[in-house]
DNA sequence: GCAAAAGTGTAACATGTGTGACACTCTTAT
DNA sequence: ATAAGAGTGTCACACATGTTACACTTTTGC
């Protein structure tokens, strides 16, 4: 199990006596899951940390029409809801089923906060994970503050473009940056045609050149 | 300055001495600053935790273009860029700058561990933070993941509406409520006006009703 | 090399939302 | 009590985006 625990972002810089020695002086339980269980409902309270050892665990989002969205898939060493363990509203935000046999380990939260400060290492992995989250987050909510698709583009170029560079490579089709931008593919397309006809932009396959950096950005600027 | 740090989300149920008492043993400092002062520049690392004591500062988003865009105003006694201390991008996500004279005080990053790994109690609280914005963020964009009004609308009541209720009172206005859910004024009451037409719900000034809360759960199922 | 699959450019059309404007109502402070 | 301010309902209009469709090109797998 240390050597599993080893790889988890909390325990990184440890050494597996080390957290052997961790894990074993605080209260702490092996929870064994199979596949198709749910582990936790949306709503429910997080009162424990809980890393997956092996198995599969994920969160599926589940609207109020009772259809599932969304789906992360939590694979081991990581952590389930790292974000939501502590917080003014410290519920699951998503369902958490199993989708393969397994186990987990599990701490509750009063002796996970213990743990935290019992080693400064670990205390630092955490406040990492969650700090992380929340700063990817904060970049999603950039992204999906812009209004027009031209916007999203000039800042998803810009967000790309090396200094000193005006040509940026592309690792992904229209269909992909569509969807990761949110928007239809045609829209996409018709709207870089727009682009190139006003001499801003010229994408090609494989790559885009920047031909008119400044009034790019200016696209930008409300 | 320990009964203004008192009233601080970080020293939640702490006296006025055992803040003293902590303060003391990690070194700190006390930071005057000047109106219009810029503290700190997007992009740049974040190295110490700030606790603003006196006077106010503001953050402000820098666009490409150059211009300043959105700004969320920091007061006595709230920290500073709290979920940015920590993380793989620990990076001030907008400018820093005061707004007013007054102070701040000062914790250098590895000091401001020893302190949370000091006092449970502070810990608890810093996660409470930390977590606490992440969980905003995640609420935040589920909210604009919605595409249309409609579904923000209902999205909205149905999570404010407490089981076996009818009614949500509503402690906003429609103009903050716009604000929140990113979108027009006019168009949330347009939106608003539709769907009492379609007899979903009935929207007072102070309270809403739910007149058919099958058909409003059906607006979310995609 | 060839066929199938995936991706791209483009068009016509429907629609949801923002904008700006205005009259009206409610709340607040003096 | 009254005036000023904030919030609300509604309209006409412009416009960006999604939808659906189809032809064309490129990539992929055999």
């Amino acid at each position: 199990m240390f050597e599993i625990l080893k790889a988890s972002p909390l325990f990184i810089g440890l050494r597996a006596e080390e957290i052997n020695f961790l894990i074993n002086n605080s209260s702490h339980q092996i929870k064994q899951f199979s596949n198709k269980e749910v582990l936790a409902y949306a709503g429910e309270r997080v009162e424990k940390a809980m890393i997956v050892l092996d198995g599969k665990l994920q969160g599926e989002m589940v609207d109020f029409a009772g259809n599932s969205l969304k789906i992360e898939e939590i694979e081991p060493p990581q952590m389930v809801a790292a974000a939501f363990l502590y917080g003014p509203q410290s519920v699951f935000p998503v369902n958490l089923s199993a989708i393969s046999d397994g186990k987990m380990l599990i701490i509750f939260k009063n002796d996970f906060t213990k743990l935290l400060s019992a080693d400064q290492r670990v205390l630092n992995n955490y406040l990492n994970i969650v700090s992380g989250k929340a700063q990817f987050l904060s970049r999603k909510i950039t992204f999906l503050s812009f209004k027009t698709i031209k916007e999203k583009i000039a800042y998803y170029l810009l967000q790309n473009l090396k200094t000193g560079n005006q040509i940026i490579a592309m690792n992904q089709s229209q269909k992909g940056l569509a969807e990761m931008l949110g928007v239809a593919r045609p829209s996409l397309a018709r709207t870089i045609s727009e682009m190139e006809a006003d001499q801003l932009i010229k994408w090609e396959r494989n790559h885009v050149d920047i031909v008119d950096l400044k009034s790019l950005r200016a696209t930008l600027g409300r």
